[in-house]
RNA sequence: GGAGAGGUGGCUGAGUGGUUGAAAGCGGCGGUCUUGAAAACCGUUGAGCGUUUGCGCGUUCCGGGGGUUCGAAUCCCUCCCUCUCCGCCA
């Protein structure tokens, strides 16, 4: 959500802006309506200026006892009342106007957010690793179904297209990814572990921007809730409608937790494999930071989720997306792309962004500095620390070994049982 | 799912439809006193919006939304949440 005065400071800004994200421009309708919005506040306040000393003075006279001089004040003040309820119907109706019109719009990128439309105009910032040379590389689903323990048909049966069944290790290589992540997420990095609601309300969905504008991507149940897309809702939502005290910041919360999105706009990509599903685990990371602190929480997020590529031994790359590829909330977004050579191509594994204020304002998350008076929109990040499936992905296509057994990375063995490979089972 | 009780400022907790943004206490902040601290005493202490160069002025907010009334924390409707009992259940 944006600042209204802002765009009225610089109308032109906010329009290139938006031109940017591939939005056409609002300035000049939305400080129409605001202007009209104050002049109905303007408006109702004067009534209601007038109709408060009436009443006071109504109260004064009842007191003393002179009825009919009350009647008299109290006939007087009746005929404002019509006019009144105009005023403030007519000011409810453009404030909702102004916010509806303001919620649908993107955020504004930063200055050093590359110009483009799509992710062919992304930015290479550095790549780490090893990168192909992988002779007659396999796909996941192909090295998966070979250990006999990735059931895309079992999981058809149960729940249709987009779902898998993980069986034996390869169940328990997911959990250990996730464990191993957090693990190293809440213990080095000192996020806090949280386990939060799948299942949340409208204004939670509002408060992070997936809603009102994007709701045929998430599932809602038949009662109203909603199930989360990613767990970026409810750990950025732990702050809505609380002044947190500045010293308290930066709060860092990190979560496992399974993901929901209906894919509506991904008919007929990766429709094979685990790369796309209705249903996957990820881990969360998200920071609530004073404004100053956004741009370079948002390097040591990115650089959190890195270290997880790094101890997996996986190759990948970061993107700095440009203008056009960006989330509706975001103002700067870096792309983690893990190599997969059974694809021969780099694949997002994570991504990571500074949202600026705009989370902050549609939550109503503020925060005040101990000896000040004035409260302040706290500033969010969020980063996947990693998509668990897509790593557990990564890892088979990179790890396959030519007798169809794949190693367990160092650092998940202590998870596996202290195993260093996963053998096919068959039976 | 059934029955009932409640939601008031950072916290506890009063509140009769009429100068109530709201008693009192605690906490916080400032001051007096003190070498310093404590105690005591005095003062102060919510958020948003509109308007103004500024001091300020106005307005809204007592869980959310709507209504009745000249006037609502107080009455009505509705939704949400919390608690108690019963039922069911991991």
């Amino acid at each position: 959500m944006h600042d209204i005065n802002l765009v009225r400071e610089n109308p032109e800004a906010f329009d290139k802006a938006l031109r940017q994200r591939k939005a056409g421009p609002a300035a000049a309708t939305l400080i129409a309506c605001d202007d009209a919005r104050r002049a109905a506040i303007a408006k109702a306040q004067a009534l209601q200026t007038t109709r408060n000393e009436a009443s006071k003075k109504i109260g004064q006279v009842k007191g003393t006892g002179d009825d009919a001089a009350a009647e008299e004040l109290m006939a007087q003040v009746a005929e404002l009342k019509s006019a009144l309820l105009e005023a403030e119907g007519e000011e409810r109706k453009l404030k909702a106007q102004l916010e509806k019109a303001l919620s649908v719009l993107p955020n504004i990128p930063l200055a050093d957010v590359p110009e483009g439309v799509d992710e062919d105009d992304n930015q290479e910032v550095r790549q780490i690793g090893e990168v192909g040379g992988v002779n007659a590389a396999m796909q996941h689903f192909e090295i998966g179904e070979e250990l006999g323990q990735m059931d895309f048909e079992a999981a058809a049966a149960l729940s249709g297209a987009r779902f898998v069944v993980l069986r034996d290790d390869l169940a328990r290589l997911e959990r250990a990814l996730g464990n191993f992540m957090l693990d190293l997420h809440t213990s080095e990095y000192g996020y806090r572990e949280i386990n939060p609601p799948l299942l949340v309300r409208d204004d939670a969905v509002f408060g992070t921007g997936q809603l009102p504008k994007f709701s045929e991507d998430l599932f809602r149940t038949e009662n109203g809730y909603w199930l989360t897309p990613t767990a970026e809702v409810t750990l950025t939502n732990l702050v809505r409608d609380q002044i947190t005290n500045a010293a308290d910041l930066p709060l860092r919360f990190a979560a496992m937790t399974p993901c929901f999105r209906s894919e509506a706009g991904a008919a007929g990509r990766d429709t094979r494999g685990m790369i796309r599903q209705h249903q996957f685990s990820k881990v969360e990371l998200v920071s609530i930071v004073e404004p100053d602190d956004g741009e370079d929480e948002l390097e040591r997020l990115t650089a959190c989720a890195e270290e997880v590529l790094k101890r997996l031994g996986l190759s990948y790359r970061v993107m700095l997306l440009c203008a056009g590829d960006m989330g509706f909330s975001a103002r700067k977004t870096y792309d983690l792309e893990v190599w997969l050579p059974g694809q021969n191509s780099y694949r997002e594994i994570s991504s990571c962004s500074y949202c600026g204020d705009f989370q902050g304002r549609r939550m109503n998350a503020r925060f005040r500095h101990g000896d000040e008076k004035s409260t302040h929109f706290v500033h969010t990040l969020n980063g996947s620390g990693l998509a668990v499936g897509r790593s557990l992905v990564a890892l088979l296509e990179n790890y396959r070994q030519e007798d169809g057994s794949v190693l367990i990375p160092e650092v998940l063995q202590a998870y596996m049982g202290g195993r260093n490979k996963i053998e096919p089972i068959t039976r």
